[in-house]
Formats: C-alpha cells, sequence, structure tokens
RNA sequence: GCCACCUUAGCUCAGUCGGUAGAGCAAUUCUUUUGUAAAGAAUAGGUCCAGGGUUCGAGUCCCUGAGGUGGCUCCA
C-alpha cells in the first residue's frame, strides 16, 4: 500500500470512530457514557469509553450500533475542522473529565486545540485527520469488545473499548474478513487438535500434554538443537526441578517474582522449603560454582533444555503461545569481560541460523533496557546497555528499543516473531548479565593468578518449545517440512493381499529412520489417501499389486502431486536427503 | 488479575416461548478387497462444565466457582 492510501485509510478509520461515537450518542444519550479516546489502528479503530452508572454494551450490540452507523454514513454529513479557545474546549466538553485532561496535556504543551464537527450533530477534540464526508467511509464493522486500561495502566479505571474496522469499500471489507477467517484456520489450537498434536485439561490448567504426534515435533527440534549446539561449543546440562528456597534469594527471583512462581512442601513442615524453577540460571551457577575454573576455560557454553513453571495470571495463558510449564531452550555463557562482545555476536547469528532453517520469518529484534525492578548498580547497567548497543550498531543490526523492559538482572535482546493473526511473540532473547554472578560469587583465574568475576550471557532461541511449535504450526499451517513431520510417509495398501510388502517397505523405511506408518483399514484407498492428507502427512506411498510385483512404490504428495512408481531405494534416497539437508517445503 | 463473551456425545455443532436432548464426522460390528481426496448398513454413545437458587418443571432464567476465547495489564 501507498503513502497516500494508507493515511487516507487511517484518516477513514479514525472518521469510522466518530461515527461509531455518535451512533452511540445518537442512540444511548449522551448521559451514558464519557467518551475518552479512539485513534486508528493498523487494521481498524478502537474506542474507549467509561460507561455511567449500571450502562453496559456487549457484542449482542452491535447490530443496533451498526445500524445507526449506516443512516450516518447514508446521511453523508461533512467533517469539518475548528480551532477553538481553551475557555471554549472547556465548556464544550465540560462534562467528559477525559477530555478535561487532555485539554490540560494541550495546554501543557502549547499546542492548538483542534475539534471535529460531524455536521452540527457531534463534536470531538481531536487533532485529526478525517475525511470530509461520513459518506466516505463505505465499509464499517464493529468487531469485538474488551477492557482497557486508561491511559493503558493497570491502576487506572478500566474503561469499555470497541474494535472495529473501516475501508472504503465493501469489496475490501469482505476480503479483510475473509483473510481473518483463513488465518483462524491455522490457529495452533484448532490444528493441535485436529492433527492430534496436543491437549490441554482443567486439571493442568495452563500445562501442555503433548501427545504421540505433537512429541515426535518437539523430539525433531531437540534433536537439530543439540546437533548446532555441539558444533557451536556447547555442552549440555540438566539441573533439578526445584531448589531450596534461600537459593532463589540469593538470585533475587524470590524478591522479584514471587507472584509467578509454584512453591513446594515436603508433608513434615508447614511452610514452602522449596520453588519449583521459573527459570534456569540459578541451577547452571551452581554447576559453575561447584569447581575452580581458569580464564583458559572460557567461554563455557551451557545449554540446558529446562523445564520451567511460572505461574502466569489466567487472563494471559494463551494456548502453546503462554502457558505455565515450558521447556526452555537455555544456554548460559560464562566468560571473560573481552569475550563478551563475540559471544553476543555468536548468539545472534546462532539464532538467524536456527530460524532460516525452520523456515520461521523473523519479526523483529527489541533491545529492552533497565526496568524499575532491578538488581545491580548504575555502572554496571550501563555497561552493559552499551555493550548490547555496540554489538547491534557494529553488526548493523535493525531494531527496536524497548526502554524498562529488560531482565531484573540486565538488558537484553528479544527476538519477536509472529503468530497467523500477526500479533508478535517473544522467542529467541540474549541477555547480559553481570549482577547474577556477584549473587553467585561466581569466579575464574586469570593468567595472573588473580580471581576474577565472569560475564554471563543467559540465552534462548526457540525460546519455549511449546511457542516455538506453536508458531510452527500456524506458519506451516500443520503442513511441516519433512524433517520436521511427525510422520513422514504413509504407507497405504490397495487391499490386504499387499499388506506383507507394505510391512517390508515400512521396515526398509524405519531402517533409514523416516518416521512411518500403514494405514491397513478395511477402507478404499481413496479414504486412506483423505486421511493421509488430511493429517498433513509429506509422503503417501500406495502400493497395489503393479508395485508388489514390481517392488516398487506409488508416491504421492499431500500437495496431490502423483509422483507414480518408482523403485523403493529412489524414494529413500529423495526422503532421506529432505530430512538430512532440513530442506523448507517442496510440498505445499 | 481486569472487561466482554463462551462451555450440549470423542470432534464440529443444532436445540424455538422454560415442558425430561438431536445431526454429521469419529468409534464398534457386519458386509465390501477397492488404483490416487470420504463404500454401505446396523449399533452404541450424554452428570447439557460444577455447585447453589427461582419455578409445578431449567440445557434454556439468576448467583457463585472452574476452564476457555477476544482484548487490557503483565511476560525472568
Amino acid at each position: 500500500m501507498n503513502q497516500s492510501k494508507s493515511d487516507n485509510l487511517k484518516a477513514l478509520r479514525h472518521s469510522a470512530e466518530h461515527i461509531l461515537t455518535q451512533a452511540m450518542e445518537n442512540l444511548y444519550g449522551k448521559g451514558k457514557f464519557y467518551m475518552a479516546m479512539g485513534p486508528a489502528t493498523d487494521d481498524g479503530f478502537y474506542f474507549d469509553f467509561e460507561p455511567i452508572g449500571d450502562f453496559k454494551i456487549s457484542e449482542a450490540d452491535f447490530p443496533k450500533i451498526e445500524a445507526e452507523i449506516q443512516k450516518i454514513i447514508k446521511a453523508n454529513l461533512p467533517i469539518t475542522q475548528k480551532n477553538i479557545t481553551l475557555d471554549e474546549a472547556k465548556k464544550l466538553f465540560s462534562a467528559n473529565p477525559y477530555k478535561l485532561e487532555w485539554l490540560d496535556q494541550i495546554k501543557d504543551k502549547g499546542e492548538a486545540i483542534s475539534v471535529y464537527w460531524t455536521a452540527d450533530q457531534f463534536v470531538d477534540l481531536c487533532k485529526g485527520p478525517h475525511v470530509k464526508s461520513t459518506g466516505e467511509v463505505v465499509a464499517i464493522k464493529l468487531m469485538s469488545i474488551a477492557g482497557a486500561y486508561w491511559h493503558g495502566d493497570e491502576k487506572n479505571k478500566m474503561l469499555t473499548r470497541i474494535y472495529g474496522t473501516a475501508f472504503d469499500s465493501q469489496t475490501e471489507l469482505d476480503n479483510y474478513l475473509h483473510n481473518l477467517e483463513e488465518a483462524k484456520k491455522r490457529d495452533h489450537r484448532k490444528l493441535g487438535k485436529s492433527l492430534d498434536l496436543f491437549s490441554f485439561h482443567e486439571e493442568g490448567p495452563g500445562f501442555v500434554f503433548w501427545h504421540p504426534l505433537g512429541y515426535q515435533i518437539y523430539q525433531n527440534l531437540v534433536v537439530y538443537w543439540r546437533q548446532i549446539h555441539k558444533q557451536k561449543g556447547y555442552v549440555e546440562v540438566k539441573t533439578p526441578t526445584m531448589l531450596t528456597i534461600p537459593v532463589w534469594q540469593q538470585s533475587g527471583h524470590m524478591q522479584n517474582f514471587i507472584d509467578k512462581m509454584y512453591l513446594a512442601k515436603t508433608s513434615d513442615l508447614d511452610t514452602p522449603q522449596y520453588a519449583i524453577k521459573p527459570m534456569n540460571c540459578d541451577g547452571g551457577m551452581l554447576i559453575y560454582s561447584s569447581n575452580p575454573h581458569s580464564y583458559k576455560e572460557l567461554p563455557i557454553r551451557m545449554g540446558e533444555l529446562g523445564v520451567v513453571h511460572r505461574y502466569e495470571s489466567s487472563g494471559e495463558v494463551h494456548g502453546l503461545m503462554r502457558v505455565r510449564e515450558f521447556t526452555q531452550d537455555d544456554a548460559h555463557i560464562y566468560c571473560t569481560p573481552e569475550q563478551v562482545e563475540d559471544e553476543l555476536k555468536a548468539a545472534i547469528s546462532l539464532c538467524k541460523e536456527i530460524y532460516k532453517t525452520c523456515g520461521l520469518p523473523l519479526d523483529h529484534i527489541e533491545l529492552s533496557t533497565r526496568p524499575e525492578k532491578s538488581i545491580g548498580s548504575d555502572a554496571v547497567w550501563q555497561k552493559a546497555e552499551t555493550t548490547m548497543t555496540k554489538v547491534l550498531t557494529q553488526g548493523k543490526i535493525e531494531h527496536q528499543i524497548n526502554p524498562g523492559d529488560g531482565a531484573f538482572y540486565g538488558p537484553k535482546f528479544d527476538f519477536h516473531l509472529k503468530d497467523c493473526l500477526g500479533r508478535t511473540f517473544q522467542c529467541g532473547t540474549i541477555q547480559l548479565d553481570f549482577a547474577q554472578p556477584e549473587n553467585f560469587n561466581l569466579e575464574y583465574t586469570d593468567k595472573d593468578g588473580q580471581k576474577q568475576r565472569p560475564i554471563m550471557i543467559h540465552r534462548t532461541i526457540y525460546g519455549s518449545l511449546e511457542r516455538f511449535i506453536g508458531l510452527m504450526i500456524e506458519h506451516y499451517a500443520g503442513a511441516f517440512p519433512v524433517w520436521l513431520s511427525p510422520i513422514q510417509a504413509k504407507i497405504i495398501p490397495i487391499t490386504d493381499r499387499q499388506n506383507d510388502y507394505a510391512q517390508s517397505v515400512k521396515q526398509a523405511l524405519l531402517d533409514k529412520n523416516i518416521t512411518v506408518e500403514i494405514d491397513d483399514r478395511s477402507e478404499t484407498m481413496q479414504k486412506k489417501i483423505k486421511d493421509a492428507t488430511d493429517q498433513k502427512i509429506p509422503y503417501m506411498l500406495i502400493i497395489g499389486g503393479r508395485e508388489v510385483d514390481s517392488r516398487q512404490v506409488s508416491v504421492r504428495q499431500r500437495d496431490g502431486i502423483d509422483l507414480k512408481s518408482m523403485p523403493l531405494a529412489d524414494f529413500i534416497g529423495q526422503i532421506t536427503k529432505q530430512v538430512t539437508e532440513k530442506s523448507l517445503n517442496l510440498i505445499k
């Protein structure tokens, strides 16, 4: 979309928001709610208001509101801008505490006070821009209702928010809604159920139950992760699920994250003496500190596929994307100050390599800086943030700054990926930490025989196996590349006379480490093909009398392409190549 | 946690004004042995999320709770 078109759409959507507000005033009367604010967004607009008394709006009211909106659009009322004085504005919006607050802010900034009138029927304090008349908003639809805090702050009152979208043609609105429906078909929760990958149960809210096929995908990612980390000089460890509480006090987790931690106790005590790990670093540092270290050993890159538990608030749990128990593909790098930059760079490039292999496009990288709740001195934070910035600048790595969102022990790079609806999720994270080595009194001996403090880098790449798989399911709509597919080939004997040969084909593939199943149900071949296609199995090996006689397999891809009969060895060669090379989707 | 909504068979869903629950797919059994996207028939399948209330009577109305969905806040 070109700039002027996108600006115009923005103005149109902002106008749509005014029309919505006017429609609500017409229907319910001005005394029912205070309008607070409402901007255009990337895909529509929203309108925040505070209901007065027991006034309430739900999605069931949308048809009525939309009908009123249509009246305003049909009337094609002119929208005009006017600058007014502070006194005039205060009079105009005297009944509305939100607008009065805006006015104070505008006054402080010394800006002009701009209002927009829709004919002489509706007025709002607004910078604009807007379209010239309500008739330009050709297609509009109210989408959903939500709560939102005033100024986005939890301490403020919660307002009611109505989301909607608008376009300059009905076709574009229809397209948008159609695309939304299509995107929802890729939803990992839906596919997780229909492909039988995982489930959730009331008995473990926020905990994933991995079914055999889902766990195979998980394992495929783990195998790859181990292989590439070994190549990159990592070692792998495993630390306990729970540790005694003092260690969490030492690291500061007990103070900073107590509300997210699960506690545990034995039956002989009344109070918890253990905390279940919300992250892996405390255990990792105990390993580091169990031996003396020389500078010659550094950097030590210690990986751990650690299962962590975090008691996320109920409203935050979301499918595989935000769970309460998940596996971090964690690693802690202990290094000297001289090594920090290279290690950061190497971690960034490893992250990019892994996303590339998995075929997942990176949405953006964020640099998150010191949060309010943090440990460590100003000087240490300054130094850490400077180093991080330097690495990004030198590598010419595009990034956004996310102020105040760092870990409590250090600044971090976050790698964000998108889900099917365009919502972004943090996956990889690389965190620089000068504070924890201090807390745990970690040391190495330098070449002069002096004790020195190592610097620690915490990093994940998948972030959480759960979230990463969720994103992969949506990216591929369940049709994984062959190397990640939970079942790589389905053998389909046409009649039970081919079962013996089918078994020998299965064994030959198993011998080559290909995950394969036989469908020997008493069903038609067509039905078996349909089922295997629905399961998104990349290859179907159809075996009838002809294949048995010629010792071949008839290969069909899940995208419907018929590769015809070929010697089994040819098929094995092809699929093995795709698995070992981790080819991205050759078959849709 | 907050706002709104949802929860009916294994799955997807229907169920009118409050009158004791229905379909398709899946499952099971039988028949069918099939050449590139759904063979046919029969059978079975339910604490209508849980608990309380209103009512002669609740899947349906009200309250509380659990789980989930869309947002907000949060996200080591």
